[in-house]
Order: C-alpha cells, then sequence, then structure tokens
DNA sequence: TTTAGTGCAAAAGTTTTGCATGGTC
DNA sequence: GACCATGCAAAACTTTTGCACTAAA
C-alpha cells in the first residue's frame, strides 16, 4: 500500500525527495491523503482556508507543480479546464473514475504493453508516454 | 476516408446536423479540413483574421462547441491548459500526437474492449467511457 | 547567513457571456 | 418576421509571476 505508507509520515515524503519541508506543504499533503478522491488546486486551498489555515493560493499551485514534478502526485485532466491532483502509489498506472461520485479508482500496473508496441510498430513512432482515462459508474451508483 | 468526404462539403454537414449554416461556421471547418493536425480555437482564429476575415473569437469558440457536441470534432486535451480540437473520421478512435513535430496520427477502430471488460468486471464498474492519447516520435522526427 | 518559500496583488491566458446588430430560414 | 448567430467588450476563471518578507537549513 505505498499510497498509505506516503500518508503516515508527510514530512518523510519531503525529505526522502529533497525539497525543504514547510507548514504549507505538509498541510497540502495530509490534505492531498485526507481526500479519497482527486482535488483540484482551487478544492485544496478553499478547504484549507476554511479549516483556518491562512496558505495563500500562489504556495498550493506551487507546491502542487513541485509535488508533481517528482513523482509524488498525479495530474489528472479529466476536469474539464481544471487540473486536478492525486496523491498515488508508486509506478505506471491508470485510473477509473466514476462518473457519479467521483470515486477514483487506481488501476495497478498497465497490461497495454503489447498494444502499444503493436501501434507504435504500424505507425512507426517510438511511443514515449501514454495517458489513460476510464470513465464509468461504480457498483454503488449504478442502482 | 470519412474526413476527407467531409471535407469536400463543409456545408453538407453542417445541414446534416440541423445546424444552421452561416459563413462564419463554413470558414472555421474548412480551417479544420485545411489543417493536418489539430487546432486551437485561438490559433484558428489567428489564421482566419490573418487570412483576412471579420470572425470573431467568441464565433470561434461558440461554433467549435456546436461541432464538438454534435461529433464532427473531436476535442483533445493533451495541450496543457488549452483545448484543442481535430476534424475526425466518424466512430470511436484515439489518436497517437508526435511530441517533436505535433503531428497527430488517427487510429482507426479500438482494440481495448477486451482490457476494458476485465477492469471494469474487476473493479465492479460499468464503463461508459475511455480517453486515451498516445505520444512519442514519429519516424521523420527520430533522426 | 544563505537560500528558498510564502502571501499578496497584479498579470497573463483561455474561455464564456451580455447585448445590440445583422443574417438565416 | 421569428429566431438564431455574430462581433465586440467585459467578465469569469484558472494559473503564473513579481516582490517584499519570512522561515528553513
Amino acid at each position: 500500500m505505498p499510497a498509505a505508507a506516503q500518508a503516515r509520515d508527510a514530512g518523510a515524503i519531503l525529505r526522502a525527495t529533497g525539497i525543504r519541508s514547510t507548514p504549507q506543504r505538509l498541510e497540502v499533503l495530509k490534505a492531498l491523503t485526507s481526500v479519497p478522491n482527486d482535488a483540484t488546486a482551487q478544492g485544496l486551498h478553499a478547504r484549507l482556508r476554511r479549516r483556518g489555515s491562512r496558505i495563500g493560493l500562489a504556495t498550493v499551485y506551487r507546491t502542487l507543480a513541485a509535488l508533481s514534478e517528482r513523482g509524488i502526485i498525479d495530474t489528472l485532466t479529466h476536469r474539464q479546464g481544471e487540473a486536478s491532483y492525486r496523491l498515488c502509489g508508486e509506478g505506471h498506472h491508470h485510473h477509473l473514475t466514476c462518473t457519479s461520485c467521483n470515486r477514483v479508482v487506481e488501476l495497478e500496473g498497465c497490461s497495454l504493453e503489447a498494444w502499444l508496441a503493436e501501434v507504435g510498430r504500424q505507425q512507426g513512432f517510438t511511443l514515449t508516454s501514454h495517458q489513460v482515462e476510464l470513465a464509468g459508474l461504480c457498483s454503488d451508483c449504478r442502482s
């Protein structure tokens, strides 16, 4: 459970990646661990402010950018016009989002290698990256 | 060649979808056919203006939204912060973009059904949609 | 003490909207 | 003539940046 392990000590994550540990960064990181799904910069900022934090919106953006750069969080683009972020397990994986309750399931591993290789070969491309976002209704919302 | 067929008569596309045909919408549609890759709203507007059109930016946005709603064009989100649009063939398909020259290849068909069904079953989801964006280096740019 | 992070406000950028005008059916 | 589309400008948003100040190492 990589995500849970990370959640146990936000400070350790920052220290491990060599970026300076500050109260604001810890706040953002903790807020991310307490959200089951993905969150937007604006949403995180509002949430922290509501709880009494004096953190600035720019700091939230800068923190999310720093964490994303270092691979600690993932940047999802399934929201229209607004980027959203999620604390994730390690390694390559994809997400499955419920269109009704916004629950996000992290799919472990990626079984697309064979297909990707085939497509690359057919089109003469050297594939360097791929982004996959699945959407549907979760079992709870289907009823 | 659905895309080419569409290009032959922009007016017919508009008539077929029941939306009113106007010079501006034809301009946008023709501009899309003359671009090999995807284009942004801002880019299309600038291009049309440069060629003497008096079309407004809002009209370009409204036209692209109308066309996208009706499935005549696809909305891609691989550009950061700016949506881009592409006149596409019919049916479900995915795109492969060259990270160097921005060339976009439209992949016919989608071979992910089996994988999707498996993932949905495992997670208890009823999958309703998926978005796949592949990126890599095309043969021309590899050298 | 050096270096990097923060908050605020302003700026930058994309997209949307209100409204008077003009074009389409 | 009824209705819809357009152009313009302003507004609404998200995100970035400049800068004086503060805090971390």
